[in-house]
DNA sequence: GGGTCATATCGACGTGTGTCGATACGTCAA
DNA sequence: TTGACGTATCGACACACGTCGATATGACCC
């Protein structure tokens, strides 16, 4: 199954999310929710794709091409492109093509989300 | 490596994330404080162990006993104490024993630690 | 159309991870 | 000490994941 922020996947992890941070006393959260979760955060569990997060919020206008990260990375370009993919599918970047090149931006409410998975 | 919560890793893992989020502008991560940090989100990226934080969350006392875990769990006792270990070695839960049983603790300061490396 | 460049996909390989049965370790009560 | 019970570790298995060379796709220019 894909986490990409579809209409429809989006609302259900957003609903996910919700019962997953509710206030203590409250049933915990089931195995279906779990795993949309995880989902998300297995896509920032890796140090490469912290990287590229970073590499594209320190960048100017948060926006970066794929062209430039293999060097950076210490990366071959299938690999570079392979995590751009599963960023772009867990709705972490969005993809925008001009003319041959790639260009990456930062979907933020969707990290915003993952971060409030952690809320106690 | 490990990312238990020692003296040292602590406080080379909280510089880290220091780094990780820093402002806008400055030096994007490196490749070792990316690593120490996806150690860290790693273990919380997983649905059995994110349901294991959510049970002991909504418990009374913020406390659970191992052998209360398999069954809701739907896992073999050998798999839960697997889960348990991620989950302390990363420092997000500590164990404490008391006679037979173990009983666990939720480490909030940790998982403060994985949602402010979220912070874009 | 043909050539060139950037990017995406494919196939294969080694490694890491989740799972469980079997077993070892610790603790308590007789 | 022995037995019983909860927990941790071990060994093995299947599967997922990160990586890269080779190749396909797409866009631009001549």
């Amino acid at each position: 199954m894909s986490i990409a922020p579809s209409t429809d996947g989006r609302t259900l992890l957003s609903q996910a999310v919700e019962r997953c941070c509710a206030t203590e006393g409250s049933a915990p959260i089931s195995r279906e929710d779990a795993e949309a979760v995880a989902r998300l955060l297995k896509a920032v569990a890796d140090p490469v794709r912290l990287q590229i997060l970073g590499i594209v919020r320190c960048s100017p206008g948060q926006e970066v091409c794929a062209c430039d990260l293999p060097e950076p990375l210490g990366l071959a370009q299938p690999t570079v492109s392979h995590h751009l993919k599963v960023l772009v599918d867990a709705g972490l970047l969005t993809r925008e093509r001009r003319g041959q090149w790639a260009w990456f931006t930062l979907a933020p409410d969707r990290l915003a989300l993952a971060r409030q998975v952690l809320d106690a």
